[in-house]
DNA sequence: ATGAAAGCGCTAACAG
DNA sequence: CTGTTAGCGCTTTCAT
C-alpha cells in the first residue's frame, strides 16, 4: 500500500496525496478531505525510508550514553524522548559501556541510518569518530568536552557553581577535611570535575589534601573503593564529595557496612540528584543537574544545525544547584 | 558520496561495489580488495534508507516500555541492545509512561520507520494498535498477555513458580498472614500476577485474606500506599509480597519511616531482582526475573518472524526463581 | 489546484 | 566475474 494506491482509490495523483499528508495548502479543501478519508479507511502509513532517501534527512537523532544502568541516563532519556516525540523526531539510542571501541561502530550505525545529529553523553571519545561524523555532515553535540567547531557544539555542566555551594555548605558545618571521589582517570570530563572541586576548595580558603582526592569509575563500585581508601588513611576526611550520585551511594554503602555513621561521622555530597538519591537512607545531599533542562539544551543544540549541519558550533552551559538532604551534618569529633 | 562515486573511483560498476559491501562471493578477490580500499580511503558509509526502501525491511526492531525510570527496564534494554548490536540490528525505543494513548502514536512512528518487529513490554495495550501492526505485517511480541496468533507471539513470565517458592519460603519462616501489593488494576499482566499469588497461597495450604490483597501501580508510590493500607488494618500481615521490586521498595520505605522493622516485624519479598534490590537496606529478598534470558527470548521470538511476518505465533515462557536476602525473616510476635 | 515525471541510493535480475 | 538497468515510495519542480 503506497501513495499511488491511495491516489488511485481517491481518484487523484500521488502528488496530491503527498501534499495532503504534508499539509500543503495547495490542495482544494474538499479534495484534501476526501484523500484524508481514504487514508483513514485504508490505515495507510507512509514509508519513512522513502522520505529519508529523498530528503537525505531522517528526523532521527542518535543518542550515545555510557551506561544505561546509571539512573541518571534513563532519567535524561525520558526527558529527551519527550521532547523528540513532541517535535516528531525519533531517537536511535546506543550504549558504550565505557568502551571506546564501541563508539566507532555505534557512530557508523548512526551514519548508515542517516541520523540528523548525534548527542554524545559519553566521555570516552576520540577524534576519529568525531571526524567521521563531521565528514558526513552530521552535527555532534557533546557533553562537557568544552570544545566547539563547525558542526560541533558542546553542553558543559557548570560543575563549579554547584561545587562551590557544596563546599560552602560543608564549611558552614565546620568541615575542613573534605575529600573527593572522582571519575575514571583519563577522561576530560573527569578532569573538569576535579578541577572544579579543587578550585571550590581554594576559593573557600580550604586546602586540598592530595590524599583526599581519589579516582572512581562513575559507578557504585568506584565509590566503595574510593571510600575504602579514604577510611584507610591515618587521618580520614570528615566529609566526602562524589563525582556523581552512584559514587556517593557506593561510599554510603561502604560506610554502612563498616559501621561509620552518615552524617554523624562523615558527611557525603553527591552529584546529579537521581531519583534514587531521595530514597536512599539517609537521603543524599547532592548537587542537582537538571535533566529536563539538559535535555532541552541538547535538543536546542542539535536543532540549531538543522538548516546548516556545518554551521559554527555553540558552547552551552547548564548550571547546577545544591539540594540539601540528610547525608550532610555538622562536624562532630569522632569517638 | 554514493556507490556510483565509489564505483567510478574504483573503475567498476556500482553493482560490484554493492556486492563487495554485502560480501558476495561473485567478485574476484582482487577486485573486491581494490574496492574495499577505495571505500576505506573515502570513508564511505552506505545509505541505509535506500537499502530499507529497496528491501522493505530496516533491520530495526521497536521496543516499547512503560517506564524507563523503573531500573528493570534499563537493565533489560542493556541486554536487548547487546543482542541487537551483535546481530547487526538497530533499536527504536519508546516509552508509554503508562498512557494508553501514547502507544498509538508510538506504533505509528514505528510503522513509518519500517521496523521489522515490535517488542512490547508495556501492558497497557488495546486491540487497535495491535491490529495496525499486524495489518502492516509487522510482527509483535508481547510480554505476559498470553495470547498468540499469526504474527503475534508472547513471552510469559512464570510468575507462579517464583511465587510458589516465595510463599513456601515464608511459610517455612512460620508466616501465615501474607499480603500482596499488586500492579495497576485493569491490566492483564496485573491479573496474572495476583492469580499466581492466590494460587501459590492455596497450594501452600494458606488462605488468602482479601483485605491483604492490595492494588499498586508498579512504582514506589504504589508500594508506599499499599503498605500504608496494610499497616492500617486492625490485624496487619506479617509478610508482604510485591508485584515488583519498586513496589517492595516503596513498602520498605514506608515501614522505615513508621519505625516498622524489616524483617523483624514484617518480611518483604519483591519481584524482578533489579540491581537496586541488592543495595537497599535491608537487601531485598526477591523473585528474580532473568533479564538476559528475557532479552534473548524476545529476540528469538522476533527473529522467528523473519522469513514470514505472518507466521503462527509462539508462546514462550521465562521462569523465575527466589533470591533470598535479608528482607525476610522468621515470624516474631509483635510487641 | 492538480498531474506527470525525474530522481534520491541501493539491489538483484538479467545479460554478457 | 562484471555491468546495465529497473524500481523500491516519496517529493517536487514544471506544466497545465
Amino acid at each position: 500500500m503506497d501513495m499511488r494506491d491511495i491516489a488511485k482509490i481517491a481518484g487523484v495523483s500521488s502528488a496530491t496525496v503527498s501534499r495532503v499528508i504534508n499539509g500543503s495548502n495547495l490542495v482544494r479543501p474538499a479534495t484534501a478531505e476526501h484523500v484524508r478519508k481514504v487514508i483513514e479507511e485504508t490505515n495507510f502509513v507512509p514509508n519513512g525510508s522513502a522520505t529519508t532517501l529523498k530528503y537525505g534527512k531522517s528526523s532521527t537523532y542518535g543518542l550515545i550514553i555510557p551506561d544505561i544502568t546509571n539512573p541518571f541516563f534513563p532519567e535524561f532519556i525520558h526527558c529527551f524522548e519527550g521532547i523528540l516525540v513532541e517535535k516528531n523526531r525519533d531517537m536511535l539510542m546506543a550504549t558504550t559501556d565505557f568502551h571506546v571501541s564501541k563508539i566507532q561502530q555505534t557512530i557508523r550505525r548512526m551514519l548508515v541510518r542517516q541520523v540528523d545529529g548525534v548527542a554524545l553523553l559519553a566521555a570516552e571519545i576520540e577524534t576519529g569518530p568525531i571526524e567521521a561524523l563531521l565528514h558526513n555532515r552530521v552535527p555532534l553535540v557533546t557533553m562537557d568536552r568544552r570544545m566547539v567547531s563547525r558542526g560541533l557544539s558542546d553542553v558543559s555542566i557548570d560543575f563549579a557553581s554547584g561545587m562551590r555551594e557544596a563546599v560552602k555548605h560543608l564549611k558552614r558545618l565546620r568541615h575542613r577535611k573534605i575529600a573527593y571521589i572522582g571519575g575514571s582517570a583519563g577522561l576530560t570530563i573527569s578532569d573538569h570535575r576535579v578541577e572544579a572541586f579543587k578550585q571550590a576548595m581554594v576559593e573557600a580558603g580550604l586546602k586540598v589534601n592530595p590524599a583526599y582526592v581519589r579516582v572512581g569509575d562513575y559507578r557504585i563500585t568506584g565509590g566503595e573503593a574510593g571510600m575504602a581508601e579514604l577510611l584507610g588513611l591515618k587521618d580520614p576526611p570528615t566529609a566526602v564529595m562524589a563525582v556523581n550520585d552512584l559514587t556517593a551511594i557506593g561510599a554510603l554503602r561502604l560506610m554502612h557496612r563498616q559501621g561509620v555513621g552518615v552524617p554523624d561521622d562523615i558527611s557525603v555530597v553527591g552529584f546529579d540528584d537521581i531519583a534514587l538519591s531521595d530514597i536512599m537512607y539517609p537521603p543524599l545531599t547532592t548537587i542537582r543537574l537538571p535533566r529536563q533542562e539538559l535535555a532541552e539544551v541538547f535538543f536546542k543544540a542539535l536543532d540549531a544545525f538543522r538548516k546548516d549541519p556545518h554551521a559554527a558550533g555553540i558552547q552551552y552551559v547548564v548550571s547546577t544547584s545544591l539540594v540539601i538532604r540528610d547525608s550532610t551534618g555538622p562536624l562532630r569529633p569522632r569517638s
